[in-house]
DNA sequence: CTGAAAGCGCTTACAG
DNA sequence: CTGAAAGCGCTTACAG
């Protein structure tokens, strides 16, 4: 493979490399004379020339890369988040570079050391459990960097997050004023903090009802989610529940949860209702519409680059933080939901 | 941000920056004295130096970099392979950057020529219809290319396939030996030869069993997909469907007409068999397990990755192809399924 | 209106 | 065992 290089083009039009470089960067319009300008174009295009951007980015210090690391690219919630960074990227001249930490701090911490060698401009991260110090040591040298998604304690990095504990909250004070039986909550056991402070909107609204809900808390990351669910809730729902709310705090669970009543022929929301954090595709093969979390993810993807690109262009490591809104979508899979 | 260089290092340690970079590349162990190099390592971890491999690239030519182009990453199947992909790249040293052609042979070309620029040592893609000229062009430059999931005609390529149209015709068999009053097929309208082929397989093996099906073709890339197939089904199947067989060509299109199933309370498979190309999460919450035709995704993935990296260290144009099989996995979805 | 030259951070023959 | 030097393909002050 042999590529032409601006050097190839100034010897054939008889200028100098400067002269080309000025034109191929339409560099102040008046410099060039309009003779050498479009002769240099046209011999650029008949010997299909293509800058080679790393020479430019060794020179320039910027290399229009930007690195993203979310937990598994092939979850749902991250494609998602990971197709609307990349339409974003594009318009401001980034180019994605994608990475998956699957919750693992090591993993995480080499992938920023990937990214930071290739010189990406910066990064947006889901960070995992224990990568404190990682995120940190970048934060020292003035890496550019945005949280999505998640964000850890402690760790003053600029991010967007949603307002996790006050969804939680409304949504699950809704479960309660509709007289159930019985509420299970089905969630992770975990140290991350946007999960905690969904389940602390969640038992903060459960205190103030003096209501009793079941909460069941799951690895983040087990292996065999399905699994892990079915058992639980075979043993809290039976075959024959009834008047119970079912809430899952992730898109994941929920799967593996409807997998269950699915498979046990409980009617939704007859005898369960179901509330689940996020959506999925998958719902749409489930019996009853599924009520559910929504969030903005498009707006999350804009509000995301928008902040890198800022402290790309200007680095001031305030910790700035953008929270956006979930927004309950509410269908038929929770009883009378239309009060 | 400030990083520091080899440079820095050579000055702290007193030696030359040839030493420094002999050293950290641990080329020829006798070379160094013992001394130096311990002092060399030492000195690049306190002062936290990463390599520059920006300039790396830009003198050896190599950026370890690999392209990958997928009609959109937030598919399923697409963030499986990406998934697998990255994994396998990572293994040999490679990165991967992702970009979404949404099935635009414009977008297709500008994500190649991006990549290009960005001097990536190779590309895996899945190419869209039309973009015949753009593909030939990076095989006339002899730029490392292996085509997945999809190829074109009259391109030669290397790339990795599966057995669409066996797998499409002993599956389509199977399903004429089971003497159902109606066979429906729900395909696609498209150029796209491993689509193609899948058809071919199917009809192949309906011509020579002398039934009839009824065949559907939905455009590619349908905006609303969903609709289509509802609207579709509602004419074909009405509202009391029996011993009717339902093929999908792929797993959107399966969830589509899955959900208009479920929404209609048509019972699998007492009143419709349903077989699938391709899987998806989402089967989960069907009440009825889906026998699907399953991709050898990982296999697919290594494959690829494999192939690639040949082609990069000895570029041989020969338009090598790797066939892979897919298999049917039987479950309930489809009557008799243990025949 | 245009060119000579330095330099980005590395690697690597070559010389000693 | 180690260093001086060229060069990868660009950009960009500086000089004319």
């Amino acid at each position: 493979m042999k590529r032409s290089s601006i050097k190839d083009i100034a010897k054939l039009a008889g200028v100098s490399v400067a002269t080309v470089s000025y034109v191929l960067n339409r560099k102040e319009g008046q410099r060039i004379s309009e003779e050498t300008r479009k002769k240099i174009f046209k011999i650029a295009e008949t010997i299909n020339y293509t800058p080679n951007k790393i020479a430019k980015s060794l020179k320039t210090n910027k290399t229009k890369l930007l690195g993203l690391i979310v937990a598994d690219i092939s979850n749902d919630f991250y494609s998602h988040i990971a197709r609307n960074l990349e339409d974003k990227a594009l318009k401001l001249g980034y180019t994605l570079i994608i990475g998956s930490s699957d919750e693992n701090a090591e993993k995480f911490k080499k992938l920023t050391e990937l990214f930071s060698q290739q010189q990406v401009d910066g990064m947006i991260v889901a960070p995992v459990s224990g990568s404190e110090n990682t995120l940190e040591n970048l934060i020292n040298i003035k890496y550019p960097i945005v949280t999505i998604d998640r964000y850890l304690k402690g760790v003053a990095v600029p991010g967007i997050t949603i307002n996790n504990q006050e969804i939680a909250e409304s949504t699950a004070g809704l479960l309660l004023n509709k007289d159930f039986d019985k509420i299970i909550y089905i969630g992770y056991e975990t140290e991350l903090p946007h999960l905690l402070d969904r389940q602390h909107g969640f038992e903060k609204a459960v205190g103030s009802s003096g209501k009793t809900v079941e909460m069941h808390y799951l690895l983040v990351g087990l292996e065999n989610i399905t699994r892990e669910v079915h058992s639980q809730l075979k043993s809290m729902l039976g075959n024959a529940p009834e008047n119970t709310a079912l809430y899952f705090s992730s898109n994941k669970l929920a799967v593996a949860g409807l997998s269950y009543i699915v498979k046990n022929n409980i009617s939704v929301p007859e005898q369960v209702s179901v509330v689940a954090f996020d959506e999925t595709d998958a719902y749409n093969l489930f019996p009853t519409e599924i009520t559910y979390i929504q969030q903005p993810i498009e707006e999350m993807a804009e509000e995301a680059i928008k902040l890198l690109d800022t402290q790309i262009h200007d680095y001031t490591a305030t910790g700035k933080r953008v929270t956006l809104s979930a927004k309950l979508v509410s269908r038929a899979s929770l009883k009378n939901n239309q009060l």
